[in-house]
DNA sequence: TAACATTACGTTAGCCGTAACGATA
DNA sequence: TATCGTTACGGCTAACGTAATGTTA
């Protein structure tokens, strides 16, 4: 069984082309290298190298030795890698979620149900969320759209409608109900991490001049003291918690109203069956 | 960079379950073994078992690590052999013949233009000769179909014909030309290493009683002095060699008489031309 | 003469095996 | 009490670095 070591000083002379280039780059003595080489030559009883007095390369099978060490040696090093991210992913939750609200309902059931466990929730669109769950990067999903691919564990765990929310004195207030794209032209206080919601409406109404607001604080300021429209959710209201001295108006597209979808991998069904339990029960709404 | 040795006496442990089984297994001792994984571990900066005071398990991290740990001992392993087999192979080359006579006419040939290098021959039915190319087996290959794929270079290097060989006093002497079926219920004479030709006559003529023999010289003696039929070639009758006091008689069916081609890789044309070229002038016929 | 590989040689660090220890079933 | 894993300790060897040697461009 042949070291790694020797295969990395291998790849390193062929790198280097000379042997006190190679022990240079590795740190050590030109004889350390000649004694390995040589060391390796016996332990495969193959010769590698065409030696004349002062010089040393490679023959044909020494070449070819390069080529498979610098696999094993790559190898080497990933597997390292591979199994610290799988070391990691044991003691980690990560979770993709398309829209706040499940992330809020849901960080306190999980920081409960997986105590001790490091939990890390990304907050973007959805679309390639199937995607990262296969490769790893997520072992949850909370998704607007169902998966049916069996590779996949997927119910039903909520729903959101959006409202608009404006002042009793702003024009909008006077219909029932509004269209998204009533809104092009209007200025529109908004939060940017929103997830899908963020592509929704501008899809909805791209030609509205969207305030983005990283912090709820400032969002919350501008909504109670500006007239600027913005957008509330079925969440807040069925709470009570609305803008103080707004009212919510109803969205007409259908796109303001969504279902919500927790995924997991097929493999993991069993590890998050409380949490897909718990969510039957109480639901986002 | 983790050393193969410590990924296999991890493997060792996974099989032996202890410490002390997989101590013996290794040729090594128990506190060796403890070391090495406290390395391994260190190493790792990861933990990989579960520990209690006399006895050591692996952890869920230590089960991947099993796993991948297995795959690059085997693949270390593997390079050793693959790469002697590479080694070998630049000094060899190995040519499958599908008969004798091409074997006999390139022989002296091949010796003379790949002086120093070993050369083997295996003489078979020759429908497997592409697959053996493809796969390394061969480097050369002489077969009595030409191939047309163009991942091969292929060239026709002769042709032969079959006769019947009986002495003037047999029954068959008569006839002018003979078919192989004729000679269903008769023994003949015929040596075992014939290659594709032991096809020809076994389908055209199943029922004869085929007398196998394994040496030429037993061969020439009993058709020497015996009344047995046999078969002689072009190739020698060409050469006035034939059985002394026996005649020649031409075979009525196609399949006695073939073309040969010779074949090797496309990559490898350069490396062969001048045989091909050799072939081309003097051929076997 | 500068750069390179190899050989010689003294040193040392790392690994091993034996022995002792502690814990468990 | 037998088995197992860990720790302690002393010894040894394999690999190292320095220095010297020889060769080539």
């Amino acid at each position: 069984m042949i070291e790694i070591s020797l295969w990395e000083q291998l790849t390193a002379f062929a790198d280097c082309g000379t042997l006190s280039e190679a022990a240079e780059k590795l740190h050590t003595s030109q004889p350390a290298l000649t004694r390995s080489m040589k060391r390796l030559e016996a332990e495969l009883s193959l010769s590698l190298f065409k030696r004349s007095k002062n010089h040393i390369s490679l023959n044909a099978t020494g070449r070819m030795a390069v080529n498979l060490a610098r696999q094993i040696v790559e190898e080497d090093r990933e597997l390292v890698l591979r199994l610290k991210a799988y070391d990691r992913s044991l003691r980690t939750i990560s979770i993709g979620y398309c829209a706040p609200v499940p992330q809020m309902v849901m960080t306190p059931l999980i920081n409960n149900l997986f105590e001790g466990m490091t939990i890390s929730a990304d907050m973007k669109e959805d679309d390639d969320f199937p995607a990262r769950l296969l490769d790893g990067t997520y072992q949850l999903a909370v998704l607007h759209y169902p998966l049916t691919d069996d590779r996949f564990f997927c119910r039903k765990c909520g729903s959101e409608t959006l409202y608009l929310s404006v002042p009793p004195s702003s024009p909008l207030a006077f219909y029932p109900e509004i269209h998204l794209s009533d809104l092009n032209g209007l200025s529109v206080l908004l939060l940017s991490r929103i997830g899908f919601w963020m592509n929704v409406v501008k899809e909805r109404a791209p030609k509205a001049n969207y305030l983005l607001l990283v912090q709820d604080s400032s969002f919350m300021e501008l909504a109670s003291h500006s007239g600027y429209p913005c957008f509330n959710s079925s969440y807040f209201i069925r709470r009570g918690s609305t803008i103080p001295g707004r009212i919510n108006i109803p969205l007409a597209d259908a796109e303001s109203h969504t279902d919500y979808y927790l995924a997991c991998l097929s493999s993991e069904t069993r590890r998050f069956s409380t949490l897909f339990d718990q969510m039957k029960k109480t639901g986002i709404s």
